[in-house]
DNA sequence: ATACAGGCTGGAGTGAACTCAAAGTCAAGT
DNA sequence: ACTTGACTTTGAGTTCACTCCAGCCTGTAT
């Protein structure tokens, strides 16, 4: 599979594709004797988990990480196990930090649907510029984050 | 209260709160005579909503853009509603996408798991040095985003 | 034969979101 | 009076993750 190929396939472009690979978010991809890329399945593979890795926000480092143990090869499982479970437990934190923020939205939205209609936006405690009925909330995402 | 404090109630740094207020993140801060910044309520409300759309991953520019909104009064009710609603639905589609990719890690975490203790890594579908399984799925995530 | 499409490399440039540093002001403490 | 420490501004620097560009190569079509 060419290059261009590729980018198709996953909507990213060449350079970034060509970037990752300088970088090693994933490993050289196989070559044409022209020095071509030519991605084969395990190419195609890598490059599907980065883009999945990058989706969820995780950063560019920590992919290249995670490649550099599987081509490590087998006494590395442990340490992948590790990797992953630190991603994973970012990934849940960050959706749980959105979901807070999307509660908050929920409720502004519906006020200002009423306000809409009345005219008036009035909130559960009212601010005269930006009104924040779930600052306790907001504290605690904040809190949480750090400790 | 002053910028020391708002920067340790929110574990952010002086340097950014200053920063958000110049590029209109939160608008200009009360001061007293000696011109020291002095957050009021409204202003620490500010903050606050700033520090929660951005956790979000809601860009500066949005954030800026909904201040500004807020800052104009009541005819900007319906805009401000509309603009929470593309933040909200940019949210929800993020969530998504991490969700998606926090299954495919509950299941290479797993498989490690059972490496670690076989030495063997095993999948459904085997690939020498990156594994995945959930090919469809991964493409799926991906032809969804720019469409 | 020559144009052209598509690929290659190395290195510089970009945009977003901070982050830091220099130089100055001001009030309180010794 | 002087030092200390917390604050101020302006503007430059940093990091991340791409993104672009110049100059080169090569196989195919006219």
């Amino acid at each position: 599979m060419t290059i261009k190929e590729v980018c198709e396939k996953y909507r990213i472009s060449q350079d970034t594709l060509r970037y990752y690979e300088r970088v090693g978010v994933i490993p050289a991809v196989h070559r044409t004797k022209n020095n071509i890329r030519d991605y084969t399945d395990q190419d195609i593979a890598c490059v599907e988990n980065a883009i999945c890795m990058r989706n969820a926000g995780v950063p560019v480092e920590m992919v290249v990480e995670y490649m550099k143990l599987c081509q490590q090869g087998d006494e590395t499982f442990l340490a992948r196990r590790d990797l992953l479970r630190e991603v994973r437990d970012g990934i849940v934190k960050q959706i749980e930090k959105c979901q807070r923020e999307l509660e908050r939205l929920e409720y502004k939205i519906e006020r200002y649907e009423t306000a809409v209609e009345t005219g008036e936006l009035v909130w559960d405690r009212t601010f005269s510029l930006e009104p924040e009925t779930e600052m306790a909330a907001c504290e605690e995402n904040i809190s949480e984050e750090k400790v």
